[in-house]
DNA sequence: GTGAAAGCGCTAACAT
DNA sequence: ATGTTAGCGCTTTCAC
């Protein structure tokens, strides 16, 4: 291969504008040192070159990579992609991140790391001293394992921890999950349900105990109790179907369901199906996360959505700010979800 | 913002090592000449030390960035991930490029690129002259773009066309759309069907001409008129929509219809519904894609695989080889595709 | 086979 | 407000 250089470098910007590199430089990270008449002479030179300064140089001499990680579960993540179920988590994740990236000169790259992996740290750290990335976006279940935290939080790299409420290290930002899972609830209560089973993510996921939490609230709230209707998933279809076998044998039956996601909602329907327990007449349902599946599966589901692309970007927001230097809000952050109303609720029998 | 300097550089293994800079840069280069014992040596404190090489510094002296853009449609890709609909096109990128990217130290960077914009070369320039990337995978419809393609041409920077058979510029690569239309329509023909309509996808993607053509093909081998038996389309669901209603009011009606990709099958499916055509007993339905929404519908589509994740990854291969200098196969390089057979096809009433 | 020197494109620190 | 200098971490000459 011919070895590529730069098409266009600060230095012709320079040249052609008959200035020093340094005030290109000042004009292209707009620093205010710069008047306006030299600024608009340097940029009409930019332009006409068209002239686009290359990150890995930046990146050599300054402190900005403009590179923003997005670090997802390694496993689930290829395990989602082969099974092509839909699940468009990483899609969402792109959309709201790139956008917002792409605002501020930033691009997002998608790495995937095993957070089962004995060697988080150094899969963390070749990636860092690989691309050197001025901020990370740490997805669930990362977010909350305390390795990949403590080894961020000495790097100096600014970090987000989405799904999470701890701020000791890096940044806290949730989709509050407690409070969607109180809104579903109250959902089904308000249709006069008072059996109302709770299928729970897995413990690996702080906000699957979040999840339950809401849902025990809001039962409290309406003097309902929840004996007997708390079943334990894993977030995998299997295991939804395990813990709505658990649920719909449960006598009296739950007159509703809520699924901590959509596989495993669309397990319950299932099995529902198997039983000849017709959804919503006789079950309602509503899942969390609103992924594609939801507007195929009979009936169509009520789901929380999960704002993901508006997380991330939020996310991104946050990572730019801090990189600046600029104040972050104090507590968590959260961004709040809705409810997608479907057709599987309906008031009990 | 702290300066953050790179933790552990090339200079601090030379020192450990006891060798110059120039040998741990030849190792970590798999450059012949270095003795096996000296190799093992410094391997051995790039190991300790957990080294790993700065692209941006890399990028910054030599000629490779391990950067490779991948080159999607703007409206389309946001389209898509705003539709929630389950399309999983830029998923299997990833799940094809990024691992294979992965395996040879390179990463993958999708970009997205308006192929209608009026500056598509300035904002390709752009993105090149900012990540200096060792190569460019383009998607259709961008393949085939004629001023994306001489622009690139002229860059002198490796690129893949997936979906394109012309081989002036880039390298071609393929999903053999022809032979799988061709293999759809046999499907159909040795299901016993004799009137099979046709829904096209948009001229603007070359492949789209293609598989009418694999279709017309089967059908002329078979002796069947294909007469009145095209619609065209465009890859929307409203597209699909029109085209499904002009073929099942053709008298006489077809008895199985194969849409140019899943959104314009799904519409189709919704037509014959309305009519009261049922599917697959009246109608057999084949679609192209296989992406997830095709296991949600009812019946679930028999559809055309295409291999998107195989054929990134060979896209990606393709470009690690040239950028080697290694020679690249002559013709237009196949990726082939499969049957994905479901329910909607049956042998007609 | 190995080392020394130069420089990639840019920015931080210091001058002016 | 602008210019000058040094150097980021690495690879590419070119010596030895």
């Amino acid at each position: 291969m011919a070895r590529r250089r730069q098409a266009v470098t600060i230095k012709h910007v320079a040249a052609d504008a008959g200035v020093s590199l340094q005030t290109v430089s000042r004009v292209i990270n707009k620093e205010p040192s710069v008047r306006p008449e030299m600024q608009e002479r340097v940029q009409a030179s930019i332009d006409r070159l068209g002239y686009v300064p290359s990150i890995a140089a930046q990146r050599m001499s300054g402190s900005r990579s403009y590179l923003i990680l997005a670090v997802n579960d390694r496993e689930r993540t290829i395990a989602d992609w082969q099974a092509r179920q839909g699940t468009d988590w990483v899609d969402q994740m792109l959309l709201g991140g790139m956008l917002k990236c792409a605002e501020h000169g930033y691009r997002m790259i998608i790495e995937l790391v095993d957070t089962h992996d004995d060697h988080v740290e150094r899969e963390l750290a070749a990636a860092i001293a690989a691309l050197q990335p001025d901020g990370i976006i740490l997805t669930p279940p990362h977010s909350d394992n305390p390795r990949i935290v403590e080894f961020l939080g000495e790097q100096g790299i600014p970090f987000v921890r989405i799904g999470s409420r701890e701020n000791k290290h890096g940044i806290p930002l949730t989709m509050d999950d407690t409070r969607m899972a109180s809104l579903a609830t109250r959902h089904l209560i308000d249709h006069g349900h008072k059996l109302i089973g709770f299928i729970a993510g897995s413990p690996e996921y702080r906000l699957s105990a979040r999840r339950v939490s809401g849902w025990q609230a809001a039962m409290a709230e309406a003097s309902l109790s929840t004996d007997g209707l708390l079943a334990e998933g894993d977030f995998s279809y299997a295991s939804g179907e395990r813990a709505a076998i658990a649920l719909l044998e449960r006598q009296p039956r739950p007159t509703a369901i809520i699924a901590s996601n959509d596989q495993m909602a669309l397990a319950t329907l299932e099995v529902a199906r198997a039983k000849e327990i017709a959804v919503p007449e006789q079950l309602s349902l509503i899942s969390f996360d609103n992924t594609p599946l939801v507007h195929f599966t009979q009936p169509p589901l009520t789901a929380v959505d999960q704002p993901i692309a508006e997380t991330v970007s939020c996310a991104v927001d946050l990572i730019i700010r801090a990189q600046k230097g600029e104040p972050l809000p104090d507590g968590v952050t959260t961004v709040h979800g809705s409810l997608a109303e479907r057709a599987s609720v309906a008031p009990p029998a």
